[in-house]
DNA sequence: TAAGTGATACGC
DNA sequence: CGTATCACTTAC
């Protein structure tokens, strides 16, 4: 495997700076013998039992099971009926945080394919079976290292989406993007 | 702006 | 069991 996969010392810190570093890195999807390389332009973090929008501020259910456990795992659940989201499980074990990856680029694919949630799941065959997976193996899903790092002045802070039952937490600046130019 | 869609959680 | 809710998307 390469050596620009990201161990899980990456993934076991404070999730916010977890977001943030997540931004410009590679997320690669191997089905068969194709490769997919996505770089990553939106994540939005979800910390804790204290936070609301937080699907683990429900309690520790089957469902939120993968939050719980060790970091640098998939946690990919199905919304609506009809779409999925990716994960990636942050900071020590028993405590539930993960950053939401919202949205990707990848050359020769039209942004519109791959510029939510939902969208970039389905463009990269990503389903609950990957619920779990470990992303610093290097197979199937990991995340890479970028060629450099995003300046942290062209990194938006924004508050997160489709989360207004989280009464005050809604208002937190939890999502990060990169501002192009 | 609204509705489709089914897993999940919870109440009975 | 039933029913409400949802970290979304697409088509009006």
């Amino acid at each position: 495997m390469s050596e620009d996969v990201l161990k899980k010392s990456f993934y076991d810190k404070q999730t916010l700076n977890v977001a943030k570093k997540l931004l410009g890195r590679f997320l690669v999807r191997k089905v068969g013998k194709k490769i997919i390389r996505a770089k990553i332009v939106e994540t939005e973090a979800y910390v804790g039992a204290d936070d609301l929008a937080c699907h683990a501020s429900k309690g520790r259910t089957r469902r939120t099971e993968t939050m719980y456990g060790e970091a640098g795992r998939a946690y990919v659940y199905m919304v609506y009926g009809m779409y999925h989201c990716l994960n990636i499980v942050t900071e020590q074990k028993n405590f539930p945080a993960a950053v939401l990856i919202r949205a990707v680029e990848i050359d020769n694919v039209p942004h519109k394919e791959t510029n939510g949630p939902g969208k970039l799941c389905r463009f990269l065959q990503i389903d609950r079976k990957l619920n779990g997976w470990d992303v610093t193996k290097g197979e199937k899903l990991w995340l890479e290292k970028p060629a450099q790092n995003i300046p942290s002045k062209c990194i938006t802070a924004g508050r997160r989406i489709g989360i207004d039952y989280a009464k005050h937490c809604k208002d937190y600046l939890w999502r990060f993007s990169i501002h192009s130019k």
